[in-house]
DNA sequence: TATACTTAGTGTAATTTAGACACTATGCAA
DNA sequence: TTGCATAGTGTCTAAATTACACTAAGTATA
């Protein structure tokens, strides 16, 4: 059995940032075009134009659990709490971070830049809008990103943001967790689209709607699109009570 | 691009343990009954009886990446080389290792034991009779012991287990992985046998049959069992140049 | 040497799922 | 009033899944 253990109190005072470890999000939102990755900015020194764009992260410290790391780096970028978050893995080459460009950067931020550090990589899903950017301290600016049109980004960044897209894609394949990329009111065209956003692939919206419907996960609401160009949707709700009766089943395909 | 780096001379001649950082390894076998996972025993001393069984793991270098790290404690463990190793990802919890039993051990083998640790997992899958079973530097003994019969291990082993056993299953759903756990010869009812004992579930004799067969990666030895004391099987194994030519379709679904 | 025991090896029918495919409806814009 | 854009709907075919029961061949035993 495992004992209570209680922190000393030293590290609840003053927690440490452990030179060794830091963790990384991949934050993704939709913007019912297109899947976005939420991207900051930081340069050498506070006036830099030279500067590289990464994937929001942190060292973490020593009294926080990796979960919390990662939670704490995203609510201090997007001010969002109670979030999709899920560990893609870790990754510690010990030459990830030693290019020059980047120890360039890590010497104007860290004390010791040269240290050995395993990141460990997180992806989220979160409602754009409901995002409210701050620079928080790891970053001079943060901007939402095209997935697609992302080519470079420092460290080893770009290898954790297509290991976390391999990894929602295939949680895609198994639970709807697509929702939390979309408002709270949403239309069945709309997920169509976000599904065909993260997939990368068309999908036939008559099959794609079949088996979306046939889940019974989604609520109808007496509400229709106003101001399209077009003949207006009715919008739906994600219902969690269904989804959790579908769950218990042992539901675990869902793949296009 | 990144650049060219070359190590520090330094952390060439005398490569240093990262106090921060270990990898542990969930390796698994299989008896053509069950399946089986490789636990060592420490003591708090040499002479302890007071032992508590654990995964294989140790402090990684600085200079070796976390897949090194991995590969060196298998092999230092069972001897093997080039084995199936794939990473379950980080555990750590500030308090993973701080039970009072936890840390008695640590303090008998470790220069700083109250360091917080995160620990990256590994699972691998090895033909248990080609393992020669030496005792590792971080390791007084080891065993193999049946998954199931497994209650309870040191640290947050048991809930590594439970992550690399999920991984496993996920992993089984949609590659044939199984092959790795066991001999180059086998036949189709020990493949069966070993499908069973990873999922946890019966699976229809005839429908395995089917759908293994049908996929073409099974290569037909003329040689029969021999000295069993039933209708003997045939021997199969492995075509990995078919298996490849399937993998380059896209092939991914062989679940049960 | 006959019988029991154990696993090998085989086919079919019913149901479910996947995939391809085309038209009408409705609101706004020009 | 016409055009434009997306909403919303059904059917057919092929493939995959599931459930299910007997004979074959070798060893062990009485």
């Amino acid at each position: 059995m495992p004992e209570k253990i209680t922190r000393t109190p030293k590290s609840k005072i003053k927690p440490q940032l452990n030179p060794n470890i830091s963790a990384d999000c991949v934050i993704f939102g939709f913007d019912f075009d297109q899947l976005k990755v939420l991207i900051i900015r930081r340069g050498v020194d506070a006036n830099s134009k030279n500067t590289r764009m990464a994937l929001p992260g942190d060292l973490i410290y020593d009294t926080e659990n990796l979960d919390e790391a990662a939670a704490r780096i995203l609510n201090e970028l997007t001010g969002l709490d109670g979030i999709f978050l899920e560990q893609v893995g870790a990754f510690g080459d010990p030459n990830r971070i030693k290019t020059k460009g980047d120890q360039d950067w890590l010497k104007s931020i860290r004390a010791k830049p040269e240290a050995r550090v395993v990141t460990v990589a997180y992806y989220s899903l979160v409602k754009m809008t409901d995002c409210v950017l701050a620079p928080a301290s790891f970053a001079m600016s943060a901007e939402w990103v095209a997935v697609h049109d992302i080519k470079e980004l420092a460290f080893d960044h770009f290898d954790i943001l297509q290991a976390a897209l391999k990894k929602l894609k295939e949680k895609l394949d198994t639970q709807p967790i697509g929702f939390n990329l979309l408002p709270e009111k949403f239309t069945i065209g709309q997920l169509h689209k976000l599904y065909e956003a993260i997939l990368d692939k068309k999908i036939d919206k008559r099959n794609f709607r079949r088996k979306i419907i046939k889940l019974n996960i989604l609520t109808n609401l007496n509400e229709k699109q106003t101001g399209v160009a077009h003949k207006p949707s009715r919008f739906v709700k994600f219902n969690e009570k269904n989804y959790r009766k579908l769950c218990e089943q042992g539901f675990n395909n869902f793949s296009f």
